[in-house]
DNA sequence: CGTACTTTTGAATCGCATCAAATCTGGTGG
DNA sequence: CCACCAGATTTGATGCGATTCAAAAGTACG
């Protein structure tokens, strides 16, 4: 069913135009599902309202590479051109999201100037997320990447954990037994502190 | 001076319209020379032809992170629409390059729908050469990261170095010292080979 | 020829992955 | 409500691989 818009997040309503928001269809996706596997052809773009959904690849010893972890935003918006989907997308904890059809999605990029103009903004703030992950994963000890994270991702040092810490390890590229060491180490030395559902840094410099 | 178009790279020449090609001006960069500094108002676009560009940031520890490294293509294209550079571009190596005004830029892209869609692909190309690297980044043994970098951005397992391996060092994120102990190490199992310029893995399974 | 940089090897140390196991938690069905 | 289960959390012990510091040898360039 299509939604209406103003069920629809400020953010998505202010990015697309009126003939986009009135096809996109909200859906709710329990723990563990897959909004699309990996080369199948792109039929809809997801939006993550609420939740959170991860795109993630396999490697060849099995491990699962986390490549983007959303819980507010596009997912696989790089498919919008490609014939084929690079990963798969699968919700970690039960979300709501939004589709909208591809092939529109295009149509209105090509007619559009101004939407075509704001979709690129998007993609330039997803490459500047992207470059500061990296930034953050050339880092080598568990704690520099945790203060990273939560000084570029968070709201002054505040996180807020929707699906638990052994996520966040997979997103730092670290070992969950690693990452609980650490905010157990960084909670004792005053340098973090631990509310229900979020990490906070403590200002001391 | 502008350069004559058919001195441009066929890339470019697909990508940009008529009246951006034609104001287009080549530039030499010498070994060391800075494009454009962090908290800078972005003026020009670069595109590099030949040579190898970086975009770096300056930790808090005063160390250098690599973001992004380029022997051809467009460098802090994300800046596009940004008030301020987020970080400074170097030139790692005597490089050839092309500037062109970023005013101009965006009015073609809210102009030219093509062109815009063009340019989304672009994007959309680098998105999923940064997913790449956070995964070639996630990987925690050196050798894994090198055999990645070598499948994903070397054709046929085979990459050509303009700067030799210290610069490779600094984008699979792990000292010089590891790099070239993995490298010698791979090469006497037989699984790399080292000719003048490049690396090439060997095709054992 | 000297200077700056890369490449190379060595040795010591450190941090994390890994394996193991215990505890805690939320949710399920009896 | 309680027993039970799957998954998350937590702590411990061990070993590996990379960092780090150090130093020497090779190389490009003015």
């Amino acid at each position: 069913m299509p939604a209406t818009p103003h069920h629809l997040p400020v953010e998505l309503q202010r990015l697309l135009p009126a003939e986009l928001l009135s096809v996109c269809e909200a859906q709710h996706q329990g723990r563990g599902a897959r909004l699309f596997v990996a080369g199948r052809q792109p039929e809809y773009m997801y939006y993550v309202i609420q939740g959170e959904v991860v795109l993630e690849r396999t490697g060849r010893q099995g491990e699962t590479v986390i490549l983007q972890r959303t819980r507010q935003g596009f997912i696989g918006e790089a498919s919008l051109q490609s014939e084929r989907y690079h990963c798969d997308a699968s919700a970690l904890v039960p979300s709501d999201t939004v589709r909208l059809p591809v092939r529109q999605l295009r149509a209105a990029i090509e007619s559009d100037p101004l939407f075509a103009s704001r979709w690129i903004g998007m993609l330039n703030r997803e490459v500047r997320r992207l470059r500061l992950q990296c930034e953050r994963l050339s880092l080598h000890r568990v704690q520099d990447r945790l203060v990273h994270l939560l000084e570029t991702e968070g709201r002054e040092g505040r996180l807020t954990l929707d699906a638990g810490l052994k996520s966040i390890a997979a997103e730092l590229g670290v070992s969950h037994e690693a990452l609980y060491r650490c905010v157990a180490g960084m909670e004792k030395q005053g340098l973090l502190r631990r509310d229900a559902g979020s990490l906070c840094l403590t200002d001391r410099r």
